[in-house]
DNA sequence: GGCCGTAACGAAGTTAAACTTCGCCATGCA
DNA sequence: TGCATGGCGAAGTTTAACTTCGTTACGGCC
């Protein structure tokens, strides 16, 4: 009856999301924090992000994009 | 001179993303109401966002797609 | 042994913006 | 004439992104 606030709940996107932005910052060699300097953030969101635990907002989403030097579908692109 | 209050200021990714939106919810022959119900929000969060006024959260992002019947990338796939 | 850089992870708090709810107006169509 | 759709503003609420504290851990290097 929790199941709908927590484990299941919790959006597969943001974790594949996650992941793909982690794959992306490791072969750019930028460490969580230079991203999160050139983001905006703070090293602890983009930790979170990373992690699955909240998406970026829209807005972020683009910043991330470009310090990643990548269109933003390809955030998105998951294999 | 009115450019810092539209065109530079406003994010071109709400605008492109909300036209997106609009393009995939006519071919899906949806209205904004169905749309706005298969998501969970309002018409007038529905209309805002096809306008570019502001960008979906992320949990209603997958909502969109999946109302639309297409992955989340192609979403952010412009022309 | 210790120090440093990187990062995972929690809890609690703040804040920005997504979202709602009220309007009004325009268009097109039955 | 209605009714459905949708553009658009303003003001309010609420969610969740984001911050700010921590702690823990691992690898390399001195």
């Amino acid at each position: 009856m929790l199941a709908h606030l927590m484990g299941s709940g919790m959006s597969q996107l943001k974790k594949q999301f996650g992941k793909r932005v982690q794959t992306l910052r490791l072969a750019a060699k930028l460490t969580q924090e230079q991203l999160a300097n050139e983001v905006g953030v703070t090293i602890e969101s983009i930790s979170n992000i990373e992690r699955g635990i909240h998406g970026p907002s829209f807005d972020n989403l683009e910043k991330i994009a470009s310090a990643l030097n990548v269109a933003v579908k390809n955030l998105f692109i998951f294999d």
